[in-house]
DNA sequence: CCAATTTTAGGATAAGCGTCCTAATTTAAC
DNA sequence: GTTAAATTAGGACGCTTATCCTAAAATTGG
């Protein structure tokens, strides 16, 4: 695989990601994407064999990004109070899409459950990194371990029950 | 239209409602429907003509039924407070659905708004039927209007949150 | 510059979908 | 019982889909 294809291969999995947050795996055409990245739907199959690989490609894409991000926030805030604070921010941020798309990882692993997907497990480990972050953060708090799981499921609770109402 | 008729349909809206509920809207097809009904494809034009009509019956009915349930639970329970307890009494009962297909107005409402559907403002209306039972709820516990529309909504996310989450 | 490899384009295929139609069968009306 | 209406069955159509294939084009290595 030449220094091309890897190039393209970013580009499909860029915008199969955007597509699949608005308008769902499901609904979301081989020839759409191909449309998104102008290039043949022929050449698809050159970089990637199955539609299902292409959703691999995005949540792993998608869990690295978010590790990353996570990351990045213990470093940026000096505090488990502004770490947890970037969480919040970064929802206030996406308000517009998430009022129309709904949350990117709930909607996905919800419609992975529904089409009983091989990936949905995949899907659910983005959860599991929310989860352990906002854990680690209230363990840092000085909660002890069952009350900082409860903390961080209640306010994943809370982000998840307002983006499906909006 | 004869009683027949109007008794296959009701078969019919039924075996949708369940259909769109544990494998979503877009991923259910006619005959998924016309297999669980035991009816032939054809026949299922004289009953409906489009693939949206069944959706708009289904939404129907979910809402003759959502409104019958709420009075219910209004004629049932004395107070607010035991009203208010039944609506979480049935979270509790259908554990299991939910923690499988998810809640079965969340993820109607966020699949038709992913696929645009013209009927999406029609399945919002579930939510506003809970919403605004909710909010007289907490009315006649004295609460003023705005905090009771706030409580409603905080109580119909938490919902929502778990329902996704599990 | 040529040969080998990588990358692309676009048509072919088979299956599934919603929709439609027509003929057969069942039910109801008188 | 006969005729009209209601209901059913099942095939046909056109479209979209994911997948596959093959030949052309672009790139690279020597």
């Amino acid at each position: 695989m030449g220094p091309k294809a890897q190039q393209a291969r970013e580009r499909i999995v860029e915008a199969a990601d955007a597509l699949f947050y608005t308008q769902g795996f499901e609904n979301t055409s081989f020839a759409d994407i191909a449309d998104a990245v102008q290039i043949s739907r022929g050449n698809f199959y050159y970089h990637f064999k199955t539609k299902d690989d292409i959703l691999n490609a995005v949540i792993d894409k998608r869990l690295a990004k978010t590790g990353d991000m996570l990351q990045t926030w213990e470093t940026q805030g000096n505090t488990p109070v502004e770490n947890i604070r970037c969480f919040i921010h970064m929802m206030y941020e996406n308000q517009s899409n998430i009022q129309r798309y709904g949350c990117p990882v709930g909607t996905l692993c919800t419609e992975l459950a529904k089409l009983n997907h091989a990936s949905k497990q995949e899907a659910n480990k983005l959860f599991a990194l929310f989860r352990h972050w906002l854990t680690v953060q209230f363990t840092l708090l000085g909660k002890d371990e069952a009350q900082a799981q409860a903390l961080a499921m209640h306010l994943l609770a809370r982000s998840q029950g307002i983006a499906t109402l909006s």
